[in-house]
DNA sequence: TGCAAATATTAGGCAAGCCTAATTAAATTG
DNA sequence: CAATTTAATTAGGCTTGCCTAATATTTGCA
C-alpha cells in the first residue's frame, strides 16, 4: 500500500505523540503539522479507512498494529536520515530534521540502503582512516565558523598554493581565474568558502560540469557552463578548480 | 520565485529538449513527462505567465533568458545528484536518474552544498586514501553480484569471525544472534547481504536504533526496536551488529 | 491543392490537501 | 449544574495537477 507524503507525515506525528502521551488528539496533530483542525480530521478519516488508526469522531486516536508498524518504519527512516545529515554532513540538528522530513518521502529503499552502507562505512569500517569523518566535519565547521581558509582545509580544498599540479594521467588542474578565453575543462572542485560556494552552486556550477572561459572583464568573468553563459566574480574564480586538457 | 516540483520538471524537460532540437513541442514534453498533451499545454501557459518561456498557442516553445538560467540550475542540480548517486553510492545510472529527479525538488541549497563537499572530499581530497571510494564501490559491487560474502568486505562488514571485539572505550560489540533476552544495545552495523539488508531496513531497523532482545524462538527472534516489537530471522540476526554495555 | 493524419487546444471533470466559517460536542469551572 | 471555553466536526470552497472527449489548427503527402 502506498501512502501519500502527507498521510505519512500524519502517521509519523501520531506515532511521535502517542509515544509520550498514550493517545493523540486532533488538536496536537493539527498543530504539529501546521494545519487546521478540519484538515487533520479529514486525514484521520483517511488513515482510519486504510486501517492504520483507530478513530471515531470525538474520540482519542490510536494506531492499529499495522499502523504502528508502518509508522515505526517511517519514523526510523526519518531518524536515520537526520543522523546521516548531522553525523556525516554536519548540518545543524534542526535543519537536518526538516531536510530529513522532505527526503524520507522521496527516497527509494535501494538508495536508502546505500546510504546506510555509506554511513556505516564512513563511521565504522576499520579500513577507513578513523578520522575521516572527523576531519571532514572539522573542515565544515572551520569553513562555517571562520568563513576563511580553515587550517585543516588548506591542503585539500584551496589550491591557490599550487594552482596547477599534475595528477596521474597528466590531467592539468588550474584555477578558473587562470584560464584563458577559449580554454575548456571540467570542474573538479569548488573551494572552501561556505557562502561563496553556495553562490557558485546557485549559478548552476557544480563539480563535473564542463566549463569554458569565454571572456575576462574587470572584476568578473563570463564562462560557459555546459552550454549556458553565466558570470562569476573574480573571487569565485579563485576557488573553482578545473581539470583541463582531457578533451 | 518558487516553482512547484511539477513546473520545475517541465522546465527541465524543455531545457533538455531544446539543447538538441532548438525548439520544444508540446508532444515531446508531454511524452517525456508521461502526461497528456492538455496537461502539458496548461503547464506551458503557467510557465509563460511566469516569464520563463516564450509561448503562444500552436507555436514552438522557447525558454526566455530567465527560464534558461533557472532551467540550467535545475538541470545541473539534477546531474550533480545523479553523479553522486552513481559515483559514490554506485546506483545504476537509470535508477540514479529517477532518484535524482525526486531528490532535486526537496533538497535545500545548504544540504546540496554539503553533498558537493562530501563528493569532492571523497573523490579528490589528497588526504583521503585515494582508494576509499573505489573500495566502497567494489564492496557494493561484490555484495550485489555475488550476493555472498565479498572478499573485500570480509574484514569490515562481516563480524562473524570475531563476533565480539572490544573497541576503544570498552564498548562491546556482539551480533544480535548472540544477545540474551533482556539485553539491550544500539545497532552499529548491518551486514553485507544486499537483499537481507533491504529486508532488515524494511522492518524499520537502522544503524543507531536502540534494540533489545525480547525472546528467542526457533528460526527467529523477537526484538524490540526503539519501543516497537518486531521479528527477525536467525539469518538476519547474524548480520546485525550491536554495541552493548553503554546504557 | 486538398484532405487525412498529426498536433494542439478547449471544455469539463476529478482527487488530494488544504482553507474558513458555522455548528456541535465535550470539558471545565464558578 | 449551567455557562463558558475548548475541541472537533460539517459544509462549502480553493488550487494544483492531472485526466478524457471534443474541437481546432497545422502539416505532409497524393
Amino acid at each position: 500500500m502506498k501512502l501519500s507524503a502527507s498521510l505519512q507525515d500524519y502517521l509519523k506525528i501520531i506515532y511521535g505523540v502517542s509515544q509520550r502521551k498514550k493517545y493523540a488528539r486532533i488538536r496536537d496533530i493539527a498543530r504539529k503539522k501546521n494545519v487546521s483542525m478540519p484538515s487533520a480530521t479529514e486525514a484521520m478519516r483517511k488513515l482510519s479507512k486504510l486501517g492504520l488508526i483507530e478513530y471515531h469522531a470525538y474520540e482519542f486516536i490510536q494506531l492499529t498494529e499495522r499502523g504502528k508498524g508502518l509508522a515505526h518504519y517511517i519514523f526510523n527512516i526519518h531518524h536515520f536520515l537526520a543522523r546521516f545529515l548531522v553525523d556525516i554532513l554536519n548540518l545543524n540538528p534542526e535543519k537536518a530534521e526538516s531536510e530529513a522530513c522532505k527526503l524520507e518521502h522521496s527516497l527509494d529503499i535501494e538508495t536508502l540502503e546505500r546510504m546506510v552502507l555509506l554511513y556505516q562505512y564512513l563511521t565504522s569500517c576499520p579500513k577507513v582512516n578513523h578520522s575521516l569523518v572527523k576531519d571532514f566535519r572539522e573542515c565544515l565547521v572551520s569553513c562555517e565558523e571562520k568563513n576563511g581558509v580553515p587550517e585543516i582545509c588548506r591542503d585539500c580544498f584551496v589550491k591557490t598554493q599550487f594552482p596547477h599540479y599534475v595528477k596521474e594521467g597528466a590531467a592539468k588542474h588550474v584555477l578558473l581565474k587562470d584560464m584563458k578565453p577559449g580554454e575548456k575543462g571540467s570542474i573538479v572542485m569548488i573551494g572552501p568558502y561556505l557562502e561563496m560556494r553556495k553562490n557558485i552552486l546557485q549559478k548552476g556550477i557544480f563539480p563535473g560540469n564542463e566549463i569554458e572561459m569565454v571572456d575576462k572583464e574587470v572584476g568578473s568573468f563570463i564562462v560557459n557552463v555546459d552550454g549556458y553563459d553565466t558570470r562569476v566574480t573574480s573571487g569565485e574564480a579563485c576557488i573553482i578548480e578545473v581539470e583541463i586538457g582531457n578533451q
